[in-house]
RNA sequence: GCCCGAGUGGCGGAACUGGUAUACGCGCACGACUUAAAAUCGUGUCUCGCAAGGGAUGUGGGUUCGAUUCCCACCUCGGGCACCA
């Protein structure tokens, strides 16, 4: 038998896979379709790092399980390419970022395909395509008609000597990245989608997936689902009152004052009146907290500040009382109404502010009783909730953490934002047949001093005409978020090439949900929500045929450099697939991405632990030479069975690590036998084929066939191979383990305590006593105690 | 700070629904082969103890016949915190 040559053999199977298009997705094939999904990669300048691959090959060796099952698997790739780093690249070198795309998008398909994945290539989409973002456009057009787009006033990070806006990113410790500066906020008009009515449903619909519980909870936790009540506080002599949203109602007893965020619209109204006291020292406040986080801000460990709105007094509307009123930024403009109920008794960071400021505290819940709450006292919360909320006038209301999403940016690198402003017809959509709007050239990449984006000064590209008066017009310059073209990737994928329609309705109908979507743990949140988003809206206008776009989501782990850090290109620590691949081959790499650890954690890279697959593909290949066709020895043939049910287990639940574990268990088992049947080797071979796809079909091959091994049924484990006749039962004494007993495993307690005492090390444990208690598990243990 | 995870030999890790802790791999040691080395193969490898036996799954408590697994408190690390992707 000649040497094992992973390049050889690589580059001969990867080569015959691509001519015979065996991974190509056929939309008409009847068998149940399979729609497996990964998160298609950032294409950076950096090239592929040894972690990008983790949840590719994954995700690989399901969709080749799934195909050896008899499914129809759909496995397509594309390239998420808008975004900051390229631009910031375009502005370093002046290279257009259509360009560097290009280049680096070159780059990571070369490299994804040396691994040996079983992408449909033929699917492969990218975000700054125009073909692609006039429909990332024309969703947009469809959230604006339906109301859900619009324009308001939101908080951007501002360097005042860059004169541009900066992502949170760029903010280093509030200066400037780029320049040191200290970072201003400040008021932009921005493009807002209305998130927030879909919030019900986004929080409702998780009852409906398969997402693992962590990521569901934390998807639930960061919508925030809140029931409570909304009520009206009367400012004294005026007309004017306070609306402030609480989560606890029946605590209004005890609410001692009120306190409005900063950015409260009540505030500023009240800085106008004669009556405040104390304008200067409210307005230093209202300065101090604008460069103050948010993180911050809500910090339980950080002292509470704040300070009154001396002049005015609200009403407390259960008891009457007259109570002060402050501004203090531990209350958060965005959430409820920005302005809350202060109950010190009853919450925490409200307690902290009333001890600080010397303000009354009042009790008046022990338990789940009422107390000093006049006619409600004694009664339990949840029985006068509601009707306390109605005595003073408030009414329930369920609020939520999340926000709406601010989707304008003022970068060059994104969608643009199709509208057009006119000064006589005003906000004007672009019609849907002058899609797309595509990004211009321009020669600088730069917001512009008033940090408008650049597309600002293209004179020929902002006017136009209106298309509604075909009078004088300006285009939109914002562009969109990076998440905007990853909110409805995987619609396209199904119908990649469609010039009518973002996909056909029929093989939108074939294909969604999608079955698997496999992703990193970081993109829980936002990434995951905006794009349930996205495919819900879309399924209310009719164009996605399903309410909840993925049926299942998983996580994987980061791969850490061998140092412990996180792989980068300025830390130096970058370990590159190309390297490896080129020097123990796709499959020894595949195997060791997924033997490493436990999928869903982060693992660190060692370049020494790679050895032990290297040495499992090269012991498999060797050990086709005892392949006959005599019968294999039962021992082996037993644990083949244990095998091919394991692994085909650990695969579905991604525990790929314990697979191939379990297959090099059978493979250390091969080599201590002189015979392998070779029907036997070559079930083997398939359930080795999603994991070492090359090998497999190198050595399938040698067995004699001429077909790929991909177009094999995946084995079927033999159950009554497995079963032991016999079974070790565990003898504890006290709960530790003393002894062991080889029985049938359906062996009655007695017998098994018979044969416990029978056994020579347990004389000197049961010698006279008498045992206390017997804990017998059938078949596996029995704990006898004294 | 808040939300979600994780912590087990020298190292990566395994242990099904509470039932033999340390599978598999790396490394290391010794041996075989070799003039020698590499590669390969074999044996051993948590720890204290001559042994009987004891101690170990981040720390401290608890529940249980029995806890890596469940509960409480704490420590450390990773991810997210809404304009990075």
């Amino acid at each position: 038998m000649d040497q094992y040559d992973h390049k050889k053999l690589e580059e001969k199977w990867q080569k015959i896979w691509e001519e015979k298009q065996l991974y190509k997705t056929d939309d008409n094939s009847s068998n149940p379709k399979f729609y497996a999904l990964v998160e298609f990669p950032y294409p950076s300048g950096d090239g592929l790092h040894v972690g990008h691959p983790r949840p590719y090959i994954g995700m690989d060796i399901i969709a080749r399980k799934k195909r050896l099952e008899g499914f129809n698997v759909l496995y397509p790739i594309g390239w998420d390419a808008f975004g900051l780093p390229t631009e910031n690249y375009a502005i370093k070198t002046g290279i257009s970022p259509a360009e560097v795309t290009k280049n680096n998008t070159d780059n990571f398909r070369r490299q994804i395909k040396l691994l040996g994945t079983s992408f449909d290539w033929s699917r492969e989409i990218n975000t700054t395509d125009p073909k692609y973002y006039k429909w990332t456009q024309w969703i947009f057009l469809q959230l604006y008609k339906h109301g859900l787009g619009y324009k308001a006033k939101a908080i951007i990070n501002w360097c005042p000597k860059d004169k541009t806006g900066l992502a949170n990113e760029e903010v280093i410790n509030g200066k400037c990245e780029r320049c040191g500066t200290a970072v201003e906020k400040r008021e932009k008009e921005q493009w807002i989608l209305a998130i927030t009515k879909y919030a019900e449903r986004l929080d409702k619909d998780l009852d409906t997936v398969d997402y693992s519980p962590q990521i569901k909870l934390q998807q639930k936790n960061w919508i925030g689902r809140s029931e409570g009540a909304e009520i009206k506080f009367n400012i004294e002599g005026e007309e004017a009152s306070i609306i402030v949203f609480t989560s606890r109602p029946e605590t209004i007893y005890g609410a001692t004052y009120l306190v409005l965020s900063p950015e409260h619209f009540f505030v500023e109204e009240f800085l106008k009146r004669e009556t405040i006291e104390n304008k200067d020292k409210v307005n230093s406040y209202l300065q101090k907290s604008k460069a103050t986080t948010e993180i911050e801000r809500t910090s339980l460990s950080k002292e509470k500040t704040g300070v009154e709105l001396k002049g005015i007094k609200a009403i407390n509307p259960a008891t009457k009382e007259r109570i002060p009123v402050f501004v203090a930024d531990y209350v958060l403009p965005h959430y409820g109404t920005g302005a809350i109920m202060a109950v010190p008794a009853h919450d925490e960071r409200d307690g902290q502010f009333a001890k600080k400021y010397t303000l009354p505290t009042k009790e008046v819940i022990d338990g789940s009783k009422l107390i000093n709450s006049e006619n409600f006292s004694g009664h339990s919360i949840q029985e006068v909730k509601e009707e306390l909320v109605d005595l003073v006038g408030g009414k329930m209301k369920t609020t939520y953490k999340l926000r709406d999403w601010i989707f304008s940016r003022q970068r060059y690198w994104g969608e643009p934002i199709p509208i057009i402003h006119c000064a006589k017809c005003g906000t004007v959509p672009v019609p849907e047949k002058d899609l797309p709007v595509e990004l211009p050239e321009v020669e600088n990449y730069h917001p512009t001093d008033s940090g408008e984006s650049p597309l600002a000064v293209i004179s020929e590209w902002v006017n136009i005409t209106c298309p509604k008066c075909g009078g004088e017009a300006k285009r939109e310059t914002d562009t969109m978020p990076n998440w905007a073209g990853s909110s409805w990737y995987f619609l396209r994928y199904i119908d990649p090439e469609n010039t009518n329609a973002l996909a056909d309705p029929e093989k939108l109908k074939k294909w969604m949900p999608v079955d698997w979507y496999n992703g990193g743990m970081e993109h829980t949140t936002l990434h995951l929500l905006y794009s349930r988003f996205w495919n819900k809206f879309l399924f209310d206008i009719g164009v996605s045929p399903v309410n909840e776009p993925y049926q299942k989501r998983t996580s994987h782990g980061f791969i850490l450099a061998p140092d412990g850090e996180k792989m980068s290109k300025s830390r130096g620590n970058v370990i590159n697939p190309d390297d490896v691949v080129n020097t123990f081959g796709a499959d020894t790499f595949r195997l060791y991405e997924m033997f490493m650890g436990p999928f869903d954690q982060a693992v660190k890279w060692s370049t020494d632990g790679i050895l032990g697959p290297r040495r499992f593909v090269e012991k498999i290949w060797k050990q086709f030479e005892k392949v006959n066709t005599k019968t294999t020895d039962k021992e082996t043939k037993s644990l083949l069975e244990k095998t091919i049910k394991k692994v085909g287990e650990d695969i579905e639940s991604m525990h790929f690590n314990t697979a191939v574990s379990t297959l090099m268990i059978l493979g250390n088992q091969f080599d201590k036998v002189s015979e392998i049947n070779q029907l036997d080797f070559e079930r083997f071979l398939i359930i080795l084929a999603p994991f070492c796809p090359h090998l497999s079909e190198e050595l399938w091959e040698k067995c004699g066939h001429s077909t790929s091994i991909f177009a094999e049924k995946w084995p079927a484990h033999n159950p009554q191979l497995i079963t032991e006749e016999e079974s070790n039962i565990v003898i504890q004494i006290n709960g530790k383990m003393r002894g062991l007993v080889k029985m049938s495993a359906d062996s009655e307690q007695e017998a098994v305590f018979l044969a416990a005492k029978g056994l020579p090390e347990m004389a000197k444990w049961l010698g006279k006593t008498e045992p206390k208690k017997i804990i017998y598990v059938p078949g596996r243990l029995l704990n006898i105690v004294i």
